[in-house]
DNA sequence: GTCTATAGATAGATAGAC
DNA sequence: GTCTATCTATCTATAGAC
C-alpha cells in the first residue's frame, strides 16, 4: 500500500504547512519537496489544490473528534472534560505562539479568500461547539449550554490571537486561569441549585 | 499634487483589498486595476510590496489614533470611552462578519508569513492596549489597567473571529452586552471603593 | 507622472516515458 | 506509482518611450 502511505504523507505535510505558513502561501512545490516526491507524482494523488485542502480539513476533523472522545474516556465529569479543552492553549502553547490557532486562522483565511471550503473549516468549530455544549448541559446548564459553549470558544480564540500577537506567556496563563475560574463558578452555581 | 493623490488612492485601495482578501492574495495588478492605473505607474510610487504594506499599516495607525482621540473628545468619562471601543463590533458588524477584524487577521497572516512588518502590525494592537489601559486606570484600576485592557482586547478578538465564522448576529450582540456588563461591574466596584 | 513592453521567477496543472 | 518535461497563467519587478 505504498500509494496510501504517500497520500497520507501528503495530507499530513500539507496540514502542517497550511498551519505554519497559511493555505495561500503554501505551494504544491513546497508540499512536494517537503514530502520528498516530485510535483508530477503529487498530481497522481490530488488533482487540485482544493482537493488537498478538503483532505486536510477532513483529517483535522478526525483528529479533533478522536481528541474529544479521548477526553470523554479519561475524564468522567463534565467540568474536567471542559478543562481539558481549555488546556489545549497550554499544551499547544508554543505552536499557538508562533502560528496561532489552527482552526481560527484557517477559517479566517478561507473567509477572506471566499473559498468554498470555508464551510467545511467552520465544521471544526462546530465540533467543539457541540461537544462543549453537551458538557455544559451535563454540568447543569441545559438551557444555555450552546451560549456557554460559544462564549468559551470565543475566549480561547481571543487568547490565541493575542498570544500570537504579543507573545506574552503571562497573559496566556492569566486567560487560562480566568476561564477555569469562570468554569468553577458555573459548576458551583449548578451544584447549589440542586 | 496629482502624485500625492495617486499615492493616497493606492494606499486606501490596498488597505481595503488587504482587509477583504488578505495581503498575500492581493496582487499589484489587483490594486492597480482597482485604482485605475497601470502596473508600471504603480512602481513609480512604491518599489516593493513590502513598502505598500508599511504604508497601509501606517495609515491604519493614523486612522485608529484619530478614532481614539475622537472618543476622548466626545466622551468625558472613561467608562463611556471604553464603551465606544466595544461598540466597534456593532458599528463595523457587517464588515467583521465578512472579513473579520482588520487588525487581528492582518497580524495573524503576517505572523504565518514570517513577515518583517508583523511587528508594525502589532503596534495597532498596542495602540488600543495602551489607550484602554489609560482609561481603566482613570476608572479606578491603575494597578491592573494593562491586564484589563488585554482582557477586553482578547474578548473582542474572540467575538470577531467567531462572528466571522458562524455569522450569528445574536452571538455578537450577546458578547457586546456581556462586555458592557463586565465594564459596568468594574465601574461600580471602583465607585464603591472610594 | 503615466504609459507599454517585457524580463525573470513561480504558480497550478498536464502529458507521457518508465 | 513515480518520474521528467512542459504548458499556460500570473506574479513581482524593471526599462524605457512619451
Amino acid at each position: 500500500m505504498a500509494q496510501r502511505d504517500t497520500r497520507e504523507r501528503i495530507v499530513s505535510t500539507a496540514d502542517l504547512l497550511f498551519y505554519e505558513r497559511g493555505y495561500e502561501a503554501t505551494s504544491f512545490g513546497d508540499i512536494a519537496s517537503a514530502v520528498g516526491i516530485s510535483r508530477g507524482n503529487f498530481y497522481h494523488h490530488f488533482k487540485t489544490k482544493d482537493e488537498i485542502l478538503s483532505a486536510v480539513i477532513a483529517q483535522r476533523l478526525g483528529d479533533r473528534q478522536m481528541m474529544t472522545q479521548r477526553w470523554e474516556a479519561q475524564e468522567s465529569d463534565p467540568r474536567s472534560r471542559i478543562e481539558r479543552f481549555i488546556d489545549i492553549l497550554l499544551v499547544n502553547g508554543e505552536k499557538i505562539r508562533r502560528h496561532g490557532c489552527p482552526i481560527g486562522t484557517l477559517t479566517s483565511e478561507l473567509a477572506k479568500l471566499g473559498h468554498a471550503a470555508q464551510a467545511e473549516a467552520v465544521h471544526l468549530f462546530s465540533l467543539f461547539r457541540d461537544w462543549l455544549a453537551e458538557q455544559f448541559a451535563r454540568l447543569g446548564r441545559p438551557a444555555d449550554a450552546d451560549e456557554l459553549a460559544l462564549e468559551l470558544l470565543s475566549r480561547s480564540q481571543g487568547a490565541a490571537t493575542l498570544y500570537n500577537a504579543f507573545q506574552d506567556r503571562a497573559f496566556l496563563d492569566r486567560e487560562v486561569a480566568a476561564m477555569k475560574h469562570w468554569l468553577q463558578q458555573l459548576a458551583a452555581d449548578a451544584s447549589a441549585a440542586k
